[in-house]
DNA sequence: TATCTGACGATAG
DNA sequence: CCTATCGCCAGAT
């Protein structure tokens, strides 16, 4: 077994499987509900290395989506009931 | 142990 | 609105 995570990835981990369809948070607030606030540049270090995890759910504090896949993570976002425009989260 | 990297955040221009 | 820069933190080498 070496693919055992750290505190900080099982934290991170943890938060997002609590999330749900249709729910969006920023990178800054899955950090500081891991119990790492301000780890937010962190939070997407463990998105990027662990792909098991709903990624798409989440977006940078100014509501804007991914620069890695805006476009698929628009796509994503629709399935799940966001509304997306121009790159950015609809609030609604 | 030191250094570099990066799905970030905020501020300045 | 966009680009540039600094600060932040944890992971990887």
């Amino acid at each position: 077994m070496g693919s055992e995570l750290t505190e900080f990835e099982q934290a991170v981990v943890a938060v997002l499987d609590q999330t749900e369809p249709g729910d969006v948070m920023t990178y800054g607030e899955v950090a500081a509900e891991a119990g790492f606030p301000g780890a937010a540049r962190a939070v997407g270090g463990v998105l990027r290395r662990v792909d098991d995890l709903p990624w798409w759910r989440v977006v940078a504090a100014s509501g804007r989506l991914i620069p890695h896949d805006p476009k698929r993570h628009a796509a994503l976002l629709a399935e799940e009931g966001v509304k997306t425009k121009n790159g950015f989260v609809v609030l609604d």
